[in-house]
DNA sequence: CTGAAAGCGCTTACAG
DNA sequence: CTGAAAGCGCTTACAG
């Protein structure tokens, strides 16, 4: 005999006992109203509202092996907190009928990775979007998908993998139509895939198309990076144009070159990276390259569910992760070199 | 019999099979490792590894009633995407041992509070913290606690429900040592607690020290409604210092002001409310109040674990949610009224 | 259209 | 220190 515990919902068995069914035929009425005979319903749908009865979704999830639910891992750095990215993924995955539980992972790849395994073998969610650097080769058998977005990824086949590529060549070719021959690159370190890509077709791009690099900096995507990047360079480098890292590091290199008398855009111009949103409000305002974090967030999903749903990949909703926008930190080289 | 499908997870009784122990020690090994006699731990140890076993975690929430795993719920909005506040939430709880599931809801009040009851009953979650306006009074038997932080809240108690009173009234406080007289208020949409609740403490403060308001214009958290609040005053309506509703508001007042000649902060003191990022950067750089969200997503959460554990609730771990930041936008009024 | 039975993978008294 | 049994609250063939 069941007896009902105060501050306990009510289980499927109290509705069937109040209703005069058996449990089964309120399941059947959780399933699908219409394959009730009419009066069994009225009864079923009486008890149900007496009692405020809601399904305990956890039992329902053990037996049918589904909890409707995706995790999100991301590094455990607050300062970095992907928020656009996470608005636009929970949005998607709303939407799907999923939600969505966010799980930051911190240590070494190793260590995160031994997480997400775990967690794809917890049975609490059917798929995970990894934002964070993983490493799950080989261990993908009875398991659930993952997906991994590019842009923060550093050693998996993800969206956008090398998309960092085709934006340096764009920035160079940009600066270049503007008359600019003299470039100087302020990286990020090197252990980020995204600074290593970048910096690698930097050089690729000058000497391909027989521009001239006076260097690069190798900083940590900081401010003073880029200061001491532009400041590091002999007064007669004849530099014109600068490749920042990213939109912090560029407000640093204008910084440092005012230190030293050079204007921006007057006699150097700087492109950053990330479209942050100061950058439009700096002065100069800075060109830079946004990042859609949005479709990031969204297409991960959507690759993620066609995975679980057992379909083929999605096209990505746009082409252009990456978009250029040009603003007042760039402008054609002074008439003679310095 | 039990047989092993292919591409599922092995469960505690093939653990138990290949250790030769029953399923129960197994379960004991999982809890304590320290209960079993060293020869048993050994055999359970050697199939825990042989078999890759990580226990069914939907299978334990069933039988234990937890889940490690608390919601939060926000407005369906993207373009509010509370971020930093989630940023803290999630660190702080699983600091605690605890999951987050990201829960937007959208619809009426009390639809939205229809939802997050199914979510109290679903046994999914153990707690939830809403930053979006509910009202589940009078529901909460067997059930969940549920906690609303303040400022996004319409009718619930909350975090600092009623901190935006002080900081209102610091910042008249502030422009009236600064010499300033006569005010304006561009005020958000009344729909909105903080809005009211901003107003309200305007026009008291105001009253209370003597001072002139020169109207209140009703907006909607726009840089129009800005632009048309300053516009809109006659020119010989005297003010010298606007209190904004919000950093948004105050760009379009800044620009109104400046298309019929008032100069910010020559002629005219203007002051935001938000710290957006942007407001460090415009020019002028504006007065405004930093809102600390990860403070709020912090002691929401704590308060929530207090509520969880049956223990007081906490105190918050700042006493200042609210900080009123100085920059260009406030100076001293002109020297004589237009 | 409905019910009795089995079972999802665990944990927890209860014996021994 | 270990095992047999019960049970968490559902869903789903299988009969009728």
């Amino acid at each position: 005999m069941t007896t009902s515990s105060p501050n306990r919902p009510a289980t499927i068995h109290q509705v069937a006992r109040l209703a005069g069914v058996s449990h089964t035929t309120v399941s059947r009425y959780l399933q699908d109203k219409e394959s009730l005979k009419p009066t069994t319903r009225v009864k079923v749908d009486f008890a149900v509202k007496a009692l405020d009865y809601r399904p305990n979704l956890v039992a329902r999830s053990m037996r049918t092996r589904r909890t409707n639910r995706l995790a999100i891992v991301m590094p455990a750095s607050p300062e970095a907190f992907p928020g656009r990215l996470l608005a636009a993924a929970t949005e998607t995955a709303h939407q799907a009928g999923y939600q969505v539980e966010m799980v930051s992972v911190e240590g070494s790849v190793r260590s995160r990775s031994a997480r997400i395994i775990d967690l794809a073998r917890s049975g609490q969610v059917e798929g995970i979007l990894s934002i964070s650097s993983i490493d799950v080769r080989g261990r993908a058998s009875a398991e659930i998908p993952i997906v991994a977005t590019g842009t923060y990824d550093d050693n998996l086949r993800g969206l956008g993998e090398l998309a960092d590529a085709t934006e340096i060549r764009e920035i160079i070719e940009h600066l270049a139509g503007l008359g600019h021959r003299d470039f100087f690159h302020v990286a990020g370190p090197s252990t980020f895939a995204s600074a290593r890509n970048r910096k690698s077709v930097y050089l690729e791009t000058i000497e391909r198309m027989g521009l001239r690099s006076v260097g690069v900096h190798d900083g940590n995507w900081t401010a003073k990076s880029g200061y001491d990047g532009i400041t590091s360079l002999p007064d007669d480098c004849g530099v014109t144009a600068v490749v920042a890292g990213n939109d912090v590091v560029a407000t640093g290199v204008i910084r440092g070159a005012r230190s030293r008398g050079w204007e921006v855009p007057r006699d150097l111009s700087v492109f950053g990276w990330d479209d942050l949103e100061f950058a439009r409000f700096t002065t100069p305002s800075l060109s830079t390259v946004a990042v859609n974090r949005e479709a990031q967030g969204r297409d991960g999903i959507l690759r993620l569910l066609a995975e679980i749903r057992g379909e083929p990949a999605p096209e990505p909703t746009t082409k252009t992760i990456n978009r250029l926008i040009y603003r007042e930190s760039t402008a054609p080289p002074p008439p003679k070199s310095r």
